[in-house]
DNA sequence: ACGGTCAAGCTGTCAT
DNA sequence: ATGACAGCTTGACCGT
């Protein structure tokens, strides 16, 4: 049903209709909605001159809607986005514009000719500038900005739905990266950890009389190379094990590794 | 030829 | 019931 409505919107009649002045979208109020998240949005120049855009149309092309009129019907199709008329009469700028998105020839309205809409820089950049202003257009932003930029009210309704779209897209693309990134640091610290352990447990088992002294008298330690008796005057004031336990553990036998 | 981009279509959900 | 919106899809166009 709501397919219906939106068919409608961008049917022939509609764009006949818009074309005379008349605006089919009937949006009535919007509802605020939390904005997707902008902070991400890369940044567009400035708004442009808004230049003229080319709505394309042509019959056949498989898509259900475009067969009924729709806005890439012959008859519609180049005077959708142009309420003044054709591209090729507003503000003397199709000359450029013509270079970019070349007019179709009336033998391609009616064979098989493009029929994709491409807004231009200009219309581009005064979109994302609004867009950067607030998210959501009400009904009075969206007709304004649609008769600013010559386009009709679903076009620039869709534009900003595809743009949060976008806008969501690459937040998640960067909380991603974020999140792998987190995952890559605990995957190391783990392996870090697993060795350290390791090396405790190998530690532990090389010195059974070290640790047999030092759970029954933690004050002491033997050292298991030159067996000599050394007290837990190392400032640590703590057993051997919970000294190593430590991240950066000291090595209480450090003075026979260094013969 | 193929993948990326983007305007537009379709459908479901939610708020009014 | 209706409109706005999100999410997904489609198809044209473009760059490689």
């Amino acid at each position: 049903m709501d397919a219906c409505k939106v068919n409608m919107c961008s049917t022939g009649l509609s764009l006949a209709l818009n074309y005379y002045g008349k605006s089919t979208d009937s949006s009535v109020g919007n509802r605020p909605r939390p904005s997707s998240g902008l902070e991400l949005e890369i940044s567009s120049s400035a708004a442009a001159a808004i230049e003229p855009s080319l709505t394309l149309g042509l019959p056949g092309d498989g898509r259900k809607d475009w067969s009924v009129g729709t806005q890439s019907s012959p008859t519609h199709s180049v005077m959708s986005s142009f309420p003044g008329g054709h591209p090729s009469k507003i503000n003397g700028e199709n000359d450029e514009a013509e270079k970019i998105w070349p007019r179709i020839s009336d033998e391609e309205e009616d064979g098989t000719a493009r029929k994709k809409l491409r807004l231009t820089k200009g219309q581009s950049a005064l979109l994302e500038d609004k867009f950067r202003e607030h998210g959501t257009l009400n009904p009075k932003q969206k007709q304004d900005l649609a008769q600013q930029l010559n386009l009709r009210p679903r076009q620039v309704e869709v534009w900003f739905q595809n743009r949060r779209a976008r806008s969501k897209l690459k937040k998640t693309e960067v909380e991603l990266e974020f999140l792998r990134k987190c995952c890559e640091r605990l995957t190391e610290e783990n392996v870090r950890l697993q060795k350290e352990l390791q090396e405790l447990k190998s530690q532990k088992s090389s010195a059974p009389r070290y640790t047999q002294l030092h759970e029954a008298a933690p004050a002491f330690a033997m050292c298991p190379s030159c067996n000599k008796v050394t007290g837990a005057s190392d400032g640590s004031g703590s057993g051997l094990l919970a000294a190593a336990s430590k991240r950066h553990f000291s090595n209480p036998f450090a003075h026979c590794a260094a013969r």
